[in-house]
Order: structure tokens, then C-alpha cells, then sequence
RNA sequence: GGGGAGGUGGCAGAGUGGUCAAUCGCAGCAGGCUGUAAACCUGCCGCCCUAGCGGCUACGGAGGUUCGAACCCUCCCCUCCCCA
């Protein structure tokens, strides 16, 4: 099998530019995706295509990530409905930086022949001056053809406009294509389908300048069985880095998955064999409630973005706070398997502290009259007993070990916490 | 520059002098059913507490009228529409 029919069985190829199938089974090929440094870490929207690039590696092609550490300092109108703000240098810097680290787990620098890299854009675009550019590059692009494309076409139409900044974006991500090839060769951009676009303006510049013929590959857009916007729960975006989103709510983002959408994201997200997803979807189908497919895939995922230790610990912590035996856990136990969920220190109070307040300092409740409210609702359990009584005072007699409160709210959400001293 | 409409809780959008902390919907939270699913049913959804027909803060901002204002008046700020 070759790198295209894998992406299209899983259902990765969205749209591809005529040619490219071909080139990818010829030939080594060295290909980039480009990530954005908006934020300081990638999120699981960013899954897709750091999979693409590990599946790229797989079959033998350069895989290249570009950080945008150049355009991250203008900003993509695509999608986007209202100019954005600028980020500073700093602010850019230092997200690459962390970005980068994210990439690493996914990509091997050292396999020969086919190295993976991850290079800064920063590094051409800030060097680019403002004649050479206009000389260089702006002279390949009609403004006729710029005006019709979809990402301006809105903003123009819409009643804020566009800046010149953002309306020049797509020839600074052209222009990466064009230094990438002049530079290592490369003939194939990767993205969303959001970046259709821009992929294609590349593609152009590359052929008009160098004469070369490169391709572009665009994946599709993740979507869920209900209509919500992927990545995101309740609690907010779902991040790589474990100090934003612990491995335990990584893995639980998975295990939640809707049972309409196991079988794609393990295609999507997993590199599990064809084989073997269909069979663990034979599996999930007979069993539904016992949840074969979103298991596995919060198992893999799980496994890839924060490494095998993570996974066994989030899957451990899973199993103890669902069969309800918060209870009986040990200290260590206890710390180990909050390491991976959350938790805070409480000073000690001689008088113990009120129910209310003991959830609003596990962060499960904003306000004492919120966490009344659940209390009321029989919502919360303080290590493992339904507590009603929001005028209760808990005591660190009541604690584990005389040490820690689990504070449990609803099903799913828990919290550590722990008494000084 | 001229004329018009409007700014209400995360969104959307009622209310136009008292019982409005503010209808309904969406989103969110919880409970039930289940499988840590979907759908569905129920409750909650400004803050504080001694939890009450309790206190406080709120309907763009600042003043004013009134026993009483989201609702009336004045000024200011902002948004949208039409004309020039």
C-alpha cells in the first residue's frame, strides 16, 4: 500500500490536485504542513494533520512541519470573520517553541533515508524585504484572481473589510511552498480544507517561478455526530500539553467519544491496520455499552500524545473513579492516580470546612451558591459518599488518610484535594 | 452632514413606571433512564448568607423626575439602516 490509499481508505483525502496520487507512489517525496503559533500549544484540531505527517514518514516521504512563526505574526483571514490581533514576536517565539515539542512525539528526525523536520518560517519570511517581495512574489499574483477567492471574498462583503495585512496572508504561505522547494525540494503541501486555498496559490507561485509542478492535499474537516464543534467540551478546548489538559480528561475526551463517531476517529486518529479497526467495530456493535471502540481509541491517542506511562495511568484512574472506589485508595495510589487528573492543597482548618466551599476550591463550582445548588441536586460525592447537606462540615477527620478529599461532581468531573501540613 | 432604529443576563430576544433578578428559546449544569453513548423526561441556571415572600449588585455610561425606574427626562458613548 502506498501513502495516498492509506489516507483514502481512512478517509483522509479530501481533495487532492490531479497528479498527486501518482507523484506519492512514484517517488520520495518531501511534503510540509503548515501549523499555526496562535496559541501555545496545539489542540486536537491540529490531530489530524500531525497524523498525516507521521503516515507521510511511514511510506518512505519528508515529512515537514512548518511552524508559522513568519505568518503567525499576520494572521490567516481564512475562516475568520473579523480581523485578528497581532501577536507579538515574543509571544510567537516562544509558542513555537513549544509547539515544536508537541510535533517531536509524532515525528522521527533521525530516520534515514526520509528525516522528518520542523523549520520556523520566520527564519525566510523575516529576511524577505518589502521590495524583493513585491518584486519577487507579489508579481506572480493578480489581485483580479485574489478578490474572488472565498476567505477575502466574505470579509470584503462583510462590513468590516479586510486589512492589506491580512489580504496579503496567502502570498506569505505561497511563499513557503516556494522556498521549501527551492530549498529541499519539496512538491507537496498538506492541510485542512480550510487552506484550499492557499495550498493552491503555492502551488501556482511554485509553477510560475520555477516552472515546477507541485501538488496539493487537503484533508477534511472533523466533524460530530451532533453537529458540535470537534475538539471542544464543557470544559473547553481539549490541548496537548498535559499542563493545560491533564492525560486522565486527554482520555476521557476519547472514551466519550459518540458511538457514530468511534469507527472514523480510530481511522483518523489511530494507525491501526484496516483489519483490526473493523474488527474492533464488529466488537463495539455487539457490545455497544461496553465501549470497545472509544476505549481503544482513547488507549491509542492516548498513547501517542503523552506517551505509554500517561495512557496506563489516565486508564487506571479511569477504572478506579468509575467503579467507585475512591474510598479505599491508598496514599500513593491517591496521588498517582490524580497526578494525571487534578489537584490543589487546602490549609488546614481546625473548624473543618463548609461543603460549599470545599467545591468551589476543587474549581467545581464557580460560586458557594452554584455548589449549594448541585449539592441540593444530590451532585456531589466527597471520597465516594453522596453528600446532600450543604450546611455539612467536612472535618479532616473525614479525609483519607486523614489527607485528601476526592470531591466528585456529577459523573464525571473530580478533584484532588489535599491538606497542608 | 441630514434622517431613522437600537444598545437587556454566554447567544438570541421579550419586557416600556410597582408583584422584574427580569417571559420564551438556544447553549450550559445537575438528576432520572442507560453504556462514562445518543435520544428523551425533570430540575437548576446574577452574587452573598442565618436560604428568607432575606440582603446586595444589575437591563450601554453619567445625572435627574418619582414613594418607586430596565421602563419617563437630560447629556454622553457605541452599533445598525436610509439619504447626501
Amino acid at each position: 500500500m502506498d501513502f495516498f490509499s492509506e489516507l483514502t481508505w481512512r478517509g483522509l483525502v479530501y481533495d487532492a490536485t490531479e497528479g498527486a496520487r501518482d507523484a506519492l507512489a512514484r517517488e520520495s517525496l518531501s511534503a510540509y504542513i503548515g501549523f499555526d503559533p496562535t496559541a501555545s500549544s496545539l489542540h486536537v484540531g491540529s490531530l489530524l494533520q500531525m497524523v498525516a505527517l507521521a503516515h507521510l514518514q511511514r511510506y518512505g516521504h519528508s515529512p515537514i512541519a512548518v511552524v508559522g512563526g513568519g505568518t503567525g505574526l499576520i494572521g490567516d483571514p481564512s475562516g475568520k470573520t473579523t480581523e485578528r490581533a497581532l501577536l507579538t514576536p515574543e509571544q510567537v517565539e516562544a509558542n513555537v517553541a513549544s509547539i515544536r515539542a508537541q510535533l517531536a512525539r509524532f515525528l522521527d528526525f533521525e530516520r534515514q533515508p526520509n528525516p522528518a523536520r520542523i523549520v520556523n518560517n520566520a527564519e525566510w519570511l523575516t529576511r524577505l524585504s518589502a521590495i524583493e517581495f513585491m518584486r519577487d512574489v507579489g508579481k506572480h499574483f493578480s489581485v483580479n484572481a485574489m478578490l474572488t477567492k472565498d476567505s477575502v471574498k466574505r470579509r470584503l462583503e462583510g462590513e468590516e473589510g479586510i486589512s492589506y495585512t491580512e489580504f496579503s496572508y496567502s502570498l506569505l504561505q505561497a511563499y513557503d511552498f516556494l522556498e521549501l522547494h527551492r530549498r529541499v525540494g519539496c512538491t507537496l503541501q498538506l492541510g485542512g480544507s480550510d487552506q484550499w486555498g492557499n495550498i493552491t496559490a503555492g502551488m501556482d507561485l511554485v509553477r510560475r517561478v520555477t516552472g515546477a509542478k507541485v501538488h496539493g492535499l487537503v484533508l477534511p474537516l472533523i466533524t460530530t455526530a451532533t453537529g458540535a464543534k470537534f475538539g471542544k467540551t464543557e470544559a473547553g478546548t481539549i490541548w496537548l500539553d498535559p499542563s493545560r489538559t491533564s492525560p486522565y480528561e486527554f482520555y476521557q475526551f476519547w472514551v466519550n467519544v459518540d458511538d457514530r463517531d468511534a469507527g472514523r476517529y480510530l481511522r483518523f486518529f489511530t494507525f491501526l491496520e484496516r483489519a483490526r479497526i473493523e474488527e474492533i467495530e464488529q466488537t463495539a456493535a455487539r457490545e455497544p455499552e461496553k465501549r470497545h471502540a472509544q476505549r481503544e481509541l482513547a488507549r491509542e491517542v492516548t498513547r501517542l500524545v503523552h506517551g505509554a506511562d500517561e495512557m496506563e495511568q489516565a486508564e487506571r484512574a479511569a477504572e478506579k473513579v468509575f467503579k467507585g472506589e475512591i474510598a479505599s485508595m491508598s496514599r500513593s495510589e491517591l496521588l498517582q492516580v490524580f497526578a494525571s487528573v487534578g489537584s490543589a492543597v487546602i490549609p488546614r482548618q481546625a473548624e473543618g470546612w463548609r461543603l460549599p466551599s470545599l467545591v468551589v476550591q476543587a474549581g467545581l463550582a464557580t460560586s458557594a451558591g452554584e455548589a449549594t445548588r448541585l449539592i441540593r441536586q444530590r451532585a456531589v460525592h466527597v471520597n465516594g459518599r453522596l453528600l446532600t447537606d450543604e450546611k455539612a462540615r467536612v472535618t479532616a477527620a473525614d479525609a483519607i488518610e486523614g489527607e485528601f478529599f476526592v470531591v466528585k461532581k456529577g459523573k464525571k468531573e473530580l478533584f484532588l484535594l489535599r491538606i497542608e501540613g
